[in-house]
DNA sequence: GCGACAG
DNA sequence: ATCTTGTCGC
C-alpha cells in the first residue's frame, strides 16, 4: 500500500496549473450581459461550487462535508448537498486531502451521476492547492480526483518555501501602495506558490488563493475577486456555513452516536505528565459502534515527525489495540499502555 | 537542534 | 477544525 507521501507524489503528474476548460469568464464583472451569452457557443462560467468540512465538537470523528453551487452572476445558491460520515483519519499538517477527499469526492460523483444541471464548472476548496509544503494540496488532490477546475482558498498560511504572514503582511502592504489588493507569493527557491488577498474591508487577515487544478493562478485569483462579498468567496464561505449549520440541526441525533464515555482525564494528565506531543487516535467501541478516541495534545511540528508519529500509531496504537481489545478500551488499559510505552513513544518523537 | 505547519 | 456573548465600531 503506497504512503500518503507516495501517493501525494504520484497524483502530482495528473496535476495541470494552467487553464483548462471550456468557459469564460464573465466579461465585465457588473450587470453587463455578455456577448457569449447571446452567441451560443461560447460557454460563459456560471456555476462555481464551493466545498467544506464540519465536525462535531463533542466528537470529532463526526464530520459534516458540503457541497454547494452558486450561480455566478446572483452569488446564490442553486443547489446544495451534505454529508455525514465518521472519520478515521486524523488531521496531520500536509495530508489534510485523505481526510477530506473521502468526504467530498462522493458529493461530487454524486451530482455527476445524477446529471444535475447545476454540475459545476469550477470547485473552490476550503483549503490550499499548490501553496503546500509538496505543492499538491486538499484543492490538488481534489481537483485531479474529480477532473475538475478547482481552486485553493486557505484562511491561514501553510508554512512553505519561507513565506511567513511578516512576509505576506509586508507584501500587502507595498502592493496596496500599487493599487492592487492581492499579491503573488514567491518564495526563497524563487517559485510563486500562490497568493495573498487583502479582505475587501475591515478584517486584517488574508486569504491564501493558489492553484488546484486545471486554472491558472491568474484565473483563480480573479474568480476570488469576483465571488468575494466578504472575508471569503461565497462558494466557501456558503459552504463553510451550511455544514456547519447542517451539523448542528443534526446534533441530538449525532449525540446518541458519539461516545464519550471513553474520555480519561487520568490520561490526558499521564500524556502531559510524559510531555508527548501530537494527535493520537484510539479506537473504541461501545453498543457495537465503532468510535475514535482523539487525544489531541499541544502540537506535532515537522513533516518527519508526523510521518514517524502516524506510521507509529498505525503499526503500534490502532492495530495492535484494535486486535487487543474488541469490546472496550478502558481508561485503565489505556495508560497501562502509556506507563509501558511512554518511554519509548517520547524516544519515538524525539527520535 | 529548534521552529515554522491548511482543516 | 473547535472551543462563543456581548461588544466595539463603521
Amino acid at each position: 500500500m503506497p504512503s500518503w507521501l507516495e501517493t501525494q507524489h504520484s497524483l502530482k503528474r495528473r496535476l495541470i496549473d494552467e487553464d483548462d476548460f471550456e468557459w469564460k469568464l464573465p466579461t465585465s464583472s457588473r450587470n453587463k450581459t455578455s456577448v457569449e451569452e447571446h452567441g451560443g457557443h461560447q460557454l460563459v462560467l456560471k456555476y462555481v461550487g464551493g466545498v467544506d468540512v464540519s465536525f462535531l465538537k463533542e466528537d470529532p470523528s463526526v464530520a459534516c462535508g458540503s457541497l454547494v453551487v452558486l450561480d455566478l452572476q446572483s452569488l446564490q445558491i442553486v443547489y446544495q448537498d451534505y454529508s455525514l460520515v465518521r472519520l478515521r483519519v486524523p488531521y496531520i499538517a500536509g495530508f489534510l486531502a485523505f481526510r477530506e477527499v473521502p468526504i467530498l469526492l462522493p458529493l461530487i460523483e454524486k451530482m455527476k451521476n445524477n446529471q444535475s444541471p447545476y454540475y459545476p464548472q469550477v470547485i473552490m476548496v476550503d483549503g490550499n492547492g499548490m501553496l503546500h509544503p509538496r505543492g499538491f494540496g486538499l484543492a490538488c488532490h481534489l481537483g485531479v480526483l474529480a477532473n475538475l477546475p478547482t481552486i485553493g482558498v486557505g484562511k491561514n498560511l501553510h508554512y512553505v518555501d519561507g513565506l511567513n504572514e511578516e512576509e505576506v503582511t509586508r507584501l500587502l502592504q507595498a502592493g496596496r501602495r500599487r493599487g492592487e489588493d492581492f499579491v503573488k507569493l514567491m518564495g526563497n527557491s524563487g517559485s510563486i506558490w500562490g497568493a495573498a488577498m487583502r479582505s475587501p474591508r475591515g478584517s486584517q487577515d488574508p486569504i491564501y488563493i493558489s492553484v488546484g487544478h486545471r486554472v491558472s493562478l491568474d484565473t483563480a485569483i480573479n474568480i476570488a475577486k469576483i465571488t468575494r462579498q466578504y472575508h471569503l468567496p461565497e462558494p466557501v464561505r456558503q459552504a463553510d456555513l451550511r455544514s456547519r449549520d447542517y451539523i448542528r440541526q443534526h446534533k441530538s441525533t449525532l449525540l446518541n452516536l458519539a461516545d464519550s464515555s471513553w474520555k480519561s482525564r487520568a490520561a490526558i494528565d499521564l500524556f502531559n505528565d510524559l510531555a508527548i506531543s501530537g494527535v493520537l487516535w484510539f479506537p473504541v467501541f461501545k453498543d457495537g459502534l465503532e468510535s475514535f478516541c482523539r487525544w489531541h495534545l499541544t502540537d506535532m511540528h515537522t513533516t518527519d515527525q508526523c510521518d514517524m508519529f502516524r506510521s507509529f500509531l498505525i503499526k503500534q496504537v490502532y492495530y495492535e489495540n484494535l486486535a487487543l481489545t474488541e469490546q472496550q478500551l478502558f481508561a485503565m488499559r489505556l495508560e497501562d499502555f502509556l506507563i509501558s510505552n511512554g518511554k519509548r513513544l517520547l524516544k519515538f518523537l524525539n527520535n
